[in-house]
DNA sequence: CGATTATTTTCACTGAATGAAAGTGGTGGT
DNA sequence: ACCACCACTTTCATTCAGTGAAAATAATCG
């Protein structure tokens, strides 16, 4: 009878659903056998096919390429389309991206803090195809990769910043970022400037220029970022770049909801607002 | 007792789960209180609030920016960004779209065929900002409603030709589009084409060309299209955009997976492989 | 064709899910 | 300040949805 709040249940058909989902998101678009799916969720088979029946029975799953294989629906991705759009800064970042992606000719990246991450919700293809560290949209970088993620981070405030550094370095290391003094450097700099345009040159030739998105109250709740290579970071383009970033970001936020409890901080799981 | 197989019951929780979260895709931003859930799911409240609250432990739905409400989830997003990709279709057509947006400086449409209905499923924005039919990406329109819906159509065997013409012509009446006599007239002009280029005028001014995409096996999965103004659409514009739309669109096919099951058929939606 | 491995069905069991009812909290009217 | 109202939340006895071992069937491979 342990009443302990934060017991992580992975019972309830619901959650063991949420588990296939999961594991189906992790493959590829060709989809996975319903053996791997079983033990990729932890699951008996006569479960994991009971369930996967259900979801297909709703559109979230459907039968993959080659036979007897599952992968995730369009119903969901239908359903989900319309998520991941906190304060509505999907709708209030559209417009600016577009004018930043006309005006400069490259990728534009609008990122979101999603704990000590951040998830690309929208991209403006420039002429040039940008790779962008997040993959494709819905995709996720610690905070600290690349230049709109560092831009985010390095706008919390201090005690958050630390505990996102010290929870992500390691991560950032091994993915090819930043050593920690170079990346404190970074922040302070970011910080001051307002901007982000650190080259931790994750891919060779590409950079990229960051600026935070900001709410009324001055929580960072976003990023808006272009990607380029660098020998179109020319110094004018640099200042021309930064100036509209920052005023672009700076009416986003100003048309943001301020009452809005994403910025929900990593340690800090429950708070219930009684 | 009751052994009927197409018993598509509205129990479980799983498609209760699905209930909420169809709910709340509908609903905007904003979300929705426990309430109007409740209501809109048909469920009791203590169920429904039971229920949110494990789709919140699992991050696919989060407190909205008011106090005590519901929204979709960044997670459910991630998730399924990576779902809707039939036949890799995503991966395979970015680079085309990016070809020919950067060709003609228009909007590009990525759709795929979903019953009755074509689902949007990437876009690559031109200079102009277009306003799609389908609303954003993940939105639905019925097939024979602008241009690449209409090119999916067009190529359809003719029997699913007609069974969605019948199905669909009600939906196109009211929302503006074409009368009977005239979207089979453009069905037909669309097949003998090749490409679809009805001013099926939804939006004064808007105009497009889309071409279909068919698999190696000569199946239409989805159509490559461009939206863009009238008098951007020249007569050699419009000659040169249905020539590169047709190589590209003929260049995917060719590239993607030719048994993808996901040609589902309206009419039969329970067929097992029994 | 037979051996191996994956999928699917069956079924007795059980605890997860249920929802009526009662309790709590917050909001607005006077 | 008070009360009346409505929305949210908790409790708990009931039961049926979900479970998974085992067996049957189907696909795969050498």
């Amino acid at each position: 009878m342990g009443k302990v709040p934060a017991a992580e249940g992975r019972d309830g058909v619901l959650s063991r659903a949420v588990a296939i989902l999961r594991a189906l998101a992790a493959a590829g678009p060709d989809g996975l056998r319903l053996s791997d799916i079983a033990e990729a969720a932890d699951l008996p088979k006569p479960t994991a096919l009971r369930i996967l029946r259900t979801l297909q029975g709703e559109g979230l799953v459907e039968d993959g390429p080659l036979g007897r294989t599952y992968r995730l629906g369009l119903d969901l991705f239908c359903l989900a389309a319309r998520a991941g759009n906190p304060s509505n800064l999907r709708d209030l970042g559209r417009p600016a991206m577009l004018r930043v992606a006309a005006a400069f000719e490259d990728t534009v990246f609008l990122l979101v803090r999603s704990g000590y991450d951040a998830v690309l919700i929208d991209r403006s293809e420039g002429v040039l195809p940008v790779r962008s560290l997040t993959g494709d949209i819905g995709g996720k970088v610690p905070l600290g990769l690349g230049q709109g993620s560092t831009a985010i981070l390095a706008s919390l405030p201090a005690g958050e910043q630390e505990e996102v550094v010290r929870h992500n370095l390691p991560l950032i290391r091994e993915r090819g970022g930043l050593e920690e003094t170079a990346l404190r450097t970074a922040l302070l700099d970011t910080a001051r400037k307002g901007y982000c345009d650190v080259a931790n040159g994750l891919i060779p030739g590409s950079s990229g220029l960051a600026v935070p998105i900001r709410d009324r109250t001055g929580q960072v709740i976003a990023a808006l970022s272009i990607g380029t290579t660098l020998e179109r970071l020319t110094p004018e383009r640099r200042a021309a770049m930064a100036e509209m970033l920052q005023r672009e970001a700076a009416a986003i936020g100003d048309a943001s909801n301020p009452f809005d409890p994403t910025l929900r901080r990593p340690g800090a799981s429950m708070q219930r607002a009684g």
